[in-house]
DNA sequence: CTTCATTTCTGGCATATGCCAGTATCTGAT
DNA sequence: ATCAGATACTGGCATATGCCAGAAATGAAG
């Protein structure tokens, strides 16, 4: 049964794939989860952290227990919002970029090899399917699915 | 970057697919990740705590902690080999073999809806491609990668 | 301007996972 | 029989995630 549950057989591959990455990351001393978030703060510029849960496609205080150690280790910083003072913003420190900057080197090279093991059409190919199973749309579709 | 990285996008979309088959399941009381695990436990018919580990590209101790809960719960117990007494198996109890079939139907509905959603095909393909990636063969493909 | 619902976070508790350092066995070489 | 090295777990510590119950701030009514 388990290998016909799409959802066991994705949890499977992610506790592998997420191995190989935390290893060739782990010079770095960061996970690749990690990695992934200070990418992704990068990116969006100071989001909300309510923004930035919503993209991760993680919950709100998920997100925020995820964040303690980054922000403990100096790479990010919570700033409130001005206006709302609910709100707050996730911001890199230049400690924090310049962590991001060196790992993407290592990164940069694991993906090169899973790309390479991989093939490339079909990790673009996965990544795009991944997306897709990521979107609100398809989590209403299987929700509300009649 | 994020969206280039495979194994970024791989536990977002496990995030994802978690949270859904878990609202599934919720009317059991089991994570879907603890009835992948009593699924594959009784395939296996008493499987060692290493033979489980490896099927499920499970870190040892990993599985030893995320096994408590269901020991706790009277689902699982641990029974040690006759021959060798380091080694020690994994059998599902009289409840947990009940709580198990209970709860295939929540999980066969589940699945129902996803393959719906997303295709049979389609899902069939993904699966595959998620075997491939668990294997043994693309850890060695991937790290060893010339 | 009060009141009440809504929105955004924080904290506590629980499961999911992994690494590392033991501990108990087992095995093979001497 | 002995002892070094390999195996199979266990426990402690740390991160990854989620749910639920607050607390603080906003916003919409009246």
């Amino acid at each position: 049964m388990t290998r016909e549950c799409n959802n066991s057989m994705l949890r499977r591959a992610s506790r592998m794939l997420g191995q190989v990455y935390d290893d060739a990351l782990a010079p770095s001393g960061l996970r690749a989860t990690q990695f992934g978030l200070l990418a992704q703060i990068d990116i969006m510029r100071e989001p909300a952290l309510r923004e930035l849960a919503a993209e991760m496609v993680m919950d709100l205080s998920a997100l925020g227990h995820t964040l303690k150690p980054l922000i403990r280790d100096g790479y990010v910083a919570l700033v409130p919002d001005k206006k709302d003072r609910r709100v707050k913003h996730v911001t890199l420190t230049k400690a924090g970029r310049k962590k991001l900057e060196q790992t993407s080197k290592l990164w940069a090279d694991a993906q090169r090899r899973f790309e390479k093991t991989f093939g490339d059409k079909r990790a673009a190919d996965l990544r795009a399917v991944l997306e897709e199973l990521s979107s609100e749309d398809f989590r209403k579709a299987f929700t509300g699915g009649s």
